[in-house]
RNA sequence: GCCCCCGUAGCUCAGCCGGACAGAGCAUCUGCCUUCUAAGCAGAAUGUCGCAGGUUCGAGCCCUGCCGGGGGUACCA
C-alpha cells in the first residue's frame, strides 16, 4: 500500500482528529482520505463506509453523526457531512499562507525530501545498439529514465545513470560480415550510421536468400570475443562512429550518463561468472547449450552460452548486475527496459536470486510500452524506422515558423526554438503511462496546442513575462490571506500537492503522474490568469498575487526541469 | 497451445486503495486580443467503460469465460 509520505498541516490535522475520534490508526486514514471530485464538496473526504460494518450503521449516518461531533480547529475552517461522505475544507487564509510562503522560501527545493540519504539507485536506461540509427524507438527508455533520473535526485538518492550500450554480440559479426563484402570506406568516413545502416539492412536482406551468411556473421562475431586484432578494429570503429552520433542527440536533449559501461565492458567478466554459476550447481548441458533449468520457477530456460560457445545477453546482464552490485552497493538496481523483455528479465533476477544474493529483490525492470507506427511495427532489420533526430529537427523548424509568426521581435529565437521544440517531442513522450504503446504521428509530436509541452512552456514563458512586468523584488510581507477568490485557491491546493505527486511518481515509477499534475496546474493557473488581473492596483492585492505568480512559476519550472524540459523564459 | 499487457467519447489518453453524477486534450461549433504573452480562456456537443456472467451495500477498477489488438514463449537484443 502506498502511503503518502508527506502532508500539509491541514491535512495532519485532519488525520489526527478523525485518528482521535473513531479509533482508526492514523496511517490508515491518511490513506484512505480521498480528494472530492469538486472543490464545492470540500477538500478532504472521509468515506465512511469504512467503519459502516465495525458500527453497525449505515455510512450516512455516521458521517452526520461525526459531523455533529467534531469540531473544527486550526487549518480546518468547517466539517461537513455530505451522504456518506465527511468533507473537511481547509481555512484558505491559513493555506494560502502556508503553501506559497513556503514555496517562496524553498525556491526550487520546495518539495524536495531526504528520504533517499544515503542510498544509491542504479538506472540502466536509453541504452542504444551500436552501429544502428537512433530511432524514435529510442526515445522511451531514454525520456523516462532521465526522468525518474531527475525524480529520484529530488527525493534525495544518489543516482548512477548507466547507458549499457548494446556494443557486443552477434549483430557485429553481422556488420563486419557485410562491411568486408559491400562496405564503402569513403561512404563510412562521410556518414557513418548511414552507412552501417545500409549494410545492416542489405545484410537481413541477402540473409533471407544466402543462409551462409549467417553463419559467416557467427563465425566473425566468435573472432570478436577471442579478441583477434582485425575484427576488433572493426569493432572499435564502428563504436567510436556511433558515440559520436549519440552523442549529438544526448546534448540536444540535455542528458548526461555516469558510466556507459555496456555490454562489451562486462566481457571480461564473463567467464567468472559462468564458473560461480557452475560451481553452485546451477548449471547444466541442453541441447548442446549451457542453461540454468529454470522450469520449477514456470520458466524456460536462461541461456548462458550457445551451442557455439558464445554467450548471450543474459550472461552479461547477470554478470553486468553483480558488477553493479558489487561497485555502487545499490539500494535499488532499475532497468528502464521495453516490456518485451519482462521474461528476460524475470529470468535474470531468478538466477541472480538462486545465487544466493539477496540484493536480487531490489532489481526491478522498469516495463515500457512500444512506440509504434500506424503501419506495423518498426523494425531496424527491415529498415523502416523514424530517425529521432530527424523527429527533433522538424520539431524544432516548426517551433521557428511559428515564433516567426507570432513573436518575430523574440530574442534568442533559436535557442527558444530549441528548448520548445525538443520539450514538445519528449513530453508527447511522457504524456501516456510508460507501459502503454503509443503510435507514432507527427501530427501529435508536433503539435503545441492543448495538453502539450509547449502550453506548459508557454504558461511558464507568460509567468515570467508577468515578473518581469513586476519588476520589483518580491514583496517582503506579503498578506496571503488576500487570496480567497476561487480561482486562486484553486492554484494554491494544487501547489500544495505537488510534493505527494512526485513521491507518487517515484513509488510507481511513473513521471506520468508529474506529467498530468503539471497540466492541471498550469490550466488552474490560465484561468485565474484570465479573469484576474495578477498586476492590480490595490497594491496589497498586487503583492499577494505576485507571491502567488511567483511560487507556480517556481513549481511549474521545476516539474519541467525533472521532466527533463527547459523553461524559456519568454517564447 | 501456454503466459503477460492492452481494450473508456470520432481520435489520443486520464480515472489514485472498489466509493460522490465516468474526466481531459485534439477535431467540430459559439464567444473573448486598444489592459499582465490568444502556443491562451470561457462555453456547446459527444459514452452499451470490448461482450457475457459472478463477488459486493456499491464494479471502469476484483473473479471466471469469450472476442479483438500487441508482446513473450532456448541459442537476436
Amino acid at each position: 500500500m502506498w502511503i503518502e509520505p508527506r502532508m500539509s498541516s491541514f491535512k495532519k490535522e485532519v488525520v489526527s482528529l478523525l485518528s482521535e475520534t473513531t479509533e482508526v490508526p492514523p496511517e490508515e486514514i491518511a490513506s484512505r482520505l480521498e480528494y472530492p471530485p469538486d472543490g464545492s464538496f470540500g477538500d478532504l473526504a472521509f468515506p465512511c463506509h469504512l467503519l459502516s460494518k465495525r458500527l453497525k450503521k449505515p455510512p450516512q449516518a455516521i458521517a452526520s453523526e461525526l459531523a455533529e461531533r467534531l469540531s473544527p480547529r486550526a487549518s480546518i475552517d468547517r466539517i461537513a457531512a455530505t451522504g456518506p461522505y465527511l468533507n473537511f475544507f481547509a481555512d484558505p487564509a491559513i493555506l494560502a499562507t502556508e503553501v506559497v510562503s513556503s514555496i517562496i522560501s524553498q525556491r526550487e527545493d520546495f518539495g524536495f525530501s531526504d528520504e533517499g540519504r544515503g542510498k544509491t539507485i542504479v538506472i540502466d536506461f536509453s541504452s542504444p545498439n551500436i552501429a544502428k540509427p537512433f530511432g524514435v524507438g529510442h526515445l522511451r527508455t531514454t525520456v523516462l529514465g532521465n526522468g525518474l533520473y531527475h525524480i529520484f535526485s529530488k527525493l534525495g538518492y544518489k543516482l548512477v545513470r548507466v547507458n549499457h550500450l548494446g556494443d557486443w554480440g552477434t549483430q557485429f559479426g553481422k556488420l563486419i560480415t557485410a562491411f568486408k563484402l559491400w562496405g564503402d570506406e569513403a561512404r563510412l568516413e562521410k556518414d557513418p550510421i548511414g552507412e552501417l545502416f545500409d549494410l545492416y539492412v542489405e545484410f537481413h536482406r541477402r540473409a533471407e536468400t544466402d543462409s551462409s551468411l549467417e553463419e559467416k556473421a557467427r563465425e566473425e562475431f566468435r573472432k570478436l570475443e577471442k579478441g583477434e586484432t582485425e575484427t576488433s578494429e572493426f569493432w572499435r570503429r564502428f563504436k567510436d562512429l556511433s558515440l559520436q552520433d549519440f552523442d549529438r542527440i544526448y546534448r540536444l536533449l540535455g542528458i548526461e550518463f555516469d558510466s556507459y559501461a555496456g555490454e562489451s565492458f562486462y566481457n571480461p567478466y564473463i567467464e567468472k561468472t559462468i564458473e560461480a554459476l557452475k560451481s553452485a550447481g546451477l548449471t547444466r548441458v541442453s541441447e548442446d547449450a549451457l542453461i540454468v533449468d529454470l522450469e520449477k520457477y514456470g520458466m524456460p530456460p536462461c541461456l548462458l552460452k550457445k551451442r557455439d560457445e558464445a554467450t548471450l545477453y543474459a550472461t552479461r546482464d547477470i554478470a553486468a548486475a553483480i558488477y553493479r552490485y558489487e561497485t555502487y552497493k545499490f539500494h535499488k538496481n532499475l532497468y528502464v527496459v521495453g516490456s518485451a523483455q519482462r521474461l528476460h528479465f524475470q529470468q535474470v533476477f531468478k538466477v541472480l536470486e538462486l545465487m544466493g544474493y539477496p540484493w536480487s529483490k531490489d532489481c526491478h525492470h522498469i516495463e515500457l510500452g512500444w512506440i509504434k507506427f500506424e503501419k506495423g511495427a518498426m523494425s531496424t532489420r527491415k529498415g523502416n524506422i523514424v530517425f529521432l533526430e530527424d523527429v527533433l529537427s522538424k520539431s524544432v523548424e516548426l517551433v521557428k515558423s511559428i515564433i516567426e509568426e507570432k513573436n518575430p521581435t523574440l530574442e534568442d529565437q533559436d535557442r527558444v526554438a530549441r528548448q520548445v521544440g525538443v520539450g514538445a517531442v519528449v513530453f508527447w513522450d511522457l504524456s501516456a503511462r510508460r507501459n502503454k504503446d503509443i503510435n507514432f504521428s507527427w501530427e501529435e509530436a508536433l503539435n503545441f496546442e492543448g495538453q502539450t509541452g509547449p502550453y506548459l512552456q508557454y504558461t511558464h514563458a507568460r509567468l515570467a513575462s508577468v515578473m518581469r512586468r513586476y519588476g520589483e523584488p518580491l514583496p517582503p510581507h506579503p498578506d496571503l490571506s488576500l487570496l480567497s477568490g476561487a480561482q486562486e485557491q484553486k492554484v494554491i491546493k494544487l501547489l500544495s500537492r505537488f510534493p505527494e505527486h512526485l513521491q507518487r511518481a517515484a513509488f510507481d515509477y511513473e513521471p506520468y503522474h508529474l506529467v498530468s499534475y503539471l497540466l492541471e496546474l498550469a490550466s488552474a493557473f490560465n484561468s485565474f490568469y484570465q479573469s484576474q488581473r495578477i498586476l492590480c492596483e490595490d497594491l496589497n492585492l498586487r503583492s499577494a498575487r505576485v507571491s502567488l505568480a511567483e511560487a507556480t512559476r517556481t513549481v511549474l519550472k521545476e516539474g519541467l526541469r525533472l521532466l527533463g524540459m527547459e523553461s524559456p523564459e519568454s517564447m
